[in-house]
DNA sequence: CTGAAAGCGCTAACAC
DNA sequence: GTGTTAGCGCTTTCAG
C-alpha cells in the first residue's frame, strides 16, 4: 500500500507544472466557482446546465454566483468533453487575381441573413474568406473540428472541388445554381426562371435587341442565360450571340462590356445584367455616353440589393429571397449534420420587381 | 507488480465507456495517425507542429500521411491544452425595436475588411449579432473562452456598458467616436473633421441654408454635428436649430426627415446626411417632390460606400478609410490582448470626395 | 530523437 | 442530491 502511494506521488511530481502562458489574465473556472460555493465542480456543472439532479436552491445560488462573477462555462472544454460543437463556418470565396474584397452587397446581405438564423438556432458563425481557387481549404474548418459544417456562398468555378468535398463526407451546403449531376447540396433561387422573367418582361415592353451581361463560367450565370434564351425563343426572337457579353463581377466588368457593345456597333435596346451592381455600373456608363435609361436602353438587374430602389432610375430587378435563402441554407446544413446524409437541394422564391429602369 | 496491474485494469474498467454521440461520423484523430505511422502521438504532435526534435524524414512522412487522410489537428483540444486561442469575435449590434438586419453597406464593408486582416494574421473571426440594448452580452464570447477579444462596430447608446466591460478587463475595441473620458479603446475616423469638411465644402459652393440629418444620440453623429456647427461658425453663418433634424439610420429615417423639413417651411439649399444610405434616400425623396439635386438642394453623404459613385447623381461624401480602419481595429485589439493594457484610441484618415450631388 | 504519462476545463457514470 | 473519478484530443516535460 505504502509503496503504491509513493509511486502515485512520484507520478504526480513528474507532471508538467506550468502550461505555457495563456494570453491575458487567467479566467475564472468552474473549480473557482465550486470552491466559492462550497460544492464540487460536478454540482456546479449540473447547476449551470440545469440538471434536475440539483436542488433548486443550490442551482440558483450557483447561478447567481456565476453571474455575479461573470463566469461562463468554457465552451471549448465543454465541446471537447461532449464531442460536439455548435459552430458552423461560412466561407465567402474571393478572387485572388483581383484580390477583391468581399463587397458585393448581395453576399453581405446573405451573410447577415445566415447570421440571424444561426443566432436563432443557437449556433455560432465562423466567417472566413478563402481563395476561390483553393476552395478545398474550406474543409479544413471542418477537419479541424472548428465547425460541424460549412456554408459556401457561390460555387464559382469549383464545381468539381465541391463534389469532392461532399464525397468525402464534409457537411456542406452551397449557395448557387443546381447542376445536373452534382453531389453536394445547393440552395439557390431558380436562376432559369429568373433569367426568363427578366427577359420576358423586357420583351413584353417591346424590346427586341436585349443584351445579356454576365460571366457564364459561373453556374448561376449560365443558368440565367438559359432562361434568357428560353424567353427569347418563346417570343420568337432569334438569339444573337453578339448580344451575349462576358462581364465579370469585378468592379469594371459591366463598364467594359458596355464599351465593347457600343464599339461593336450592334444595335441594342435593353440589357439584362446578372447582378444589380453590374446593372448600376452599366447604367452609369450608358448615361455618360448620352444614352437614356430606360428610354434608349432598358436595364434589368439581379438580386434586388437594398440600394436598388434608391437608385436613379430605380432598378427593375430579380429579387432573390435573402431571408428565405439564409434560412434554407442553415436548415439544409443542420439537417445534413444531424442525419449524416445529403439533403435534397432547395430552390427559393424568385420574383420580378418592376421599377423605373425598364 | 501483478497486484498493481490488476488495479490499473480495474481503474480503467471503472471509466465511463461511451461518451455521448458526437454529431456526424467520427473524425480521424492523432492516435489514428500515430498508429498508421507506427509512432507515438507525441511524435505526430511534434511532426505536425514542426518541432525540430523530429527527423526530417519522420516529419515529412507523417505530414504526408496526415494530408492524404485529410487529418488536421483538432483546434479545440489544442487550444485547451495550450490555453490559448486565435479567435476574435466581432459583434454588430442591431436595433431590436426595428428588428433590423445588419444591412448598412458600411458595416458590411468594415466586416469584410476586418475579416481580411484577421485572415492575414492567422486569426479566425466569430461573427455575432447582438441586441444593441444588451451589448453587455458581447462579453460572453470572451468569458466563455470562445474569443480572446471583441470588436464592436458602433457604440450606439451603450457608452456606459462599454466602459464597464473595459473596466472588468474584457479586451475590447470599438469602432466609433472618441468620447471625453472613455475607458475603452476606439478606432474611428475623425468625425468632427468629417462634419467640418462636408459643411465647409457646401459653404464654399455658396450654400447657406444647410440642413443636418442624423441621430445625435449616437456619439459619432454628435461629433459630426460639432464639425458641422464649427464650419458654419467659421464662415460666419448662424446655426439654425430648425435645420438640424433627427434622422435615424432605419430605412425611412431620411425620408421622414425630408418630409418634416419641407413641412416646416424652413428654406434650405443643402443637406449634410450622416450616412450615404440616408443621403440616397433623401435624394430620392427630394426628387419625388420635384426638387433637383444638386441644383435646388446639394447633398453630401458619409461613408463612401461602394454604391456612392454609381448613384445618380454620384454622391459627394466623406470617405471613411475602411481598409485602414479594419487594420487599426485588429491591431489595437491584438495589442491589447498581448499587453493586457488598453492601447490609445486611433483615428483613421477621413477624406472629402466631391462628386455630382453637390 | 522518441515514448510514457499527466493534465488543459469540463461532464457523466458510478457510488454514496 | 452530491462527490469522486476518468477521459474528451491534444502538448509537453521527463526519461531513455
Amino acid at each position: 500500500m505504502r509503496g503504491r502511494d509513493d509511486e502515485s506521488v512520484s507520478f504526480k511530481a513528474m507532471t508538467d507544472r506550468r502550461p505555457p502562458r495563456g494570453n491575458g489574465p487567467k479566467r475564472l473556472q468552474m473549480a473557482d466557482i465550486a470552491r466559492l460555493a462550497g460544492v464540487s465542480t460536478a454540482t456546479v456543472s449540473r447547476a449551470l446546465n440545469n440538471s434536475p439532479l440539483v436542488t433548486d436552491e443550490t442551482r440558483t445560488r450557483i447561478a447567481e454566483l456565476a453571474r455575479s462573477l461573470n463566469y461562463t462555462i468554457n465552451v471549448d472544454a465543454k465541446n471537447l468533453r461532449l464531442r460536439q460543437n455548435r459552430t458552423i463556418a461560412m466561407v465567402v470565396p474571393y478572387d485572388p487575381a483581383a484580390r477583391q474584397r468581399v463587397s458585393d452587397p448581395f453576399f453581405l446581405s446573405m451573410l447577415g441573413s445566415v447570421a440571424d438564423v444561426l443566432t436563432e438556432r443557437g449556433y455560432a458563425l465562423l466567417l472566413s474568406r478563402v481563395d476561390a481557387a483553393d476552395l478545398q481549404s474550406a474543409a479544413q474548418l471542418y477537419d479541424s473540428g472548428r465547425a460541424v459544417g460549412v456554408i459556401v456562398v457561390g460555387q464559382w468555378r469549383q464545381h468539381a472541388v465541391l463534389d469532392a468535398l461532399a464525397d468525402r463526407g464534409v457537411p456542406l451546403v452551397v449557395w448557387g445554381g443546381q447542376l445536373p449531376a452534382q453531389r453536394y447540396c445547393t440552395v439557390g433561387c431558380d436562376n432559369v426562371a429568373g433569367g426568363d422573367m427578366a427577359t420576358d418582361h423586357l420583351l413584353l415592353s417591346g424590346r427586341r435587341r436585349i443584351a445579356f451581361f454576365g460571366d457564364v463560367e459561373l453556374p448561376e450565370v449560365a443558368l440565367r442565360r438559359s432562361g434568357y434564351r428560353q424567353a427569347l425563343v418563346r417570343h420568337g426572337v432569334a438569339a444573337n450571340p453578339a448580344l451575349e457579353l462576358h462581364a465579370s463581377f469585378l468592379p469594371d466588368g459591366a463598364r467594359a462590356a458596355v464599351d465593347r457593345l457600343l464599339a461593336s456597333g450592334e444595335p441594342f435596346d435593353a440589357i439584362f445584367a446578372c447582378s444589380d451592381v453590374m446593372a448600376m455600373t452599366a447604367i452609369g456608363a450608358l448615361q455618360e455616353r448620352g444614352l437614356k435609361v430606360p428610354q434608349d436602353v432598358a436595364v434589368v438587374g439581379y438580386d434586388d440589393v437594398p440600394m436598388a430602389s434608391y437608385f436613379h432610375p430605380p432598378l427593375t430587378t430579380i429579387r432573390q429571397a435573402i431571408d428565405a435563402g439564409g434560412r434554407a441554407l442553415v436548415d439544409a446544413l443542420l439537417e445534413q449534420v444531424d442525419s449524416g446524409s445529403i439533403p435534397a437541394s432547395r430552390i427559393v422564391a424568385t420574383e420580378l420587381v418592376i421599377r423605373g429602369s425598364s
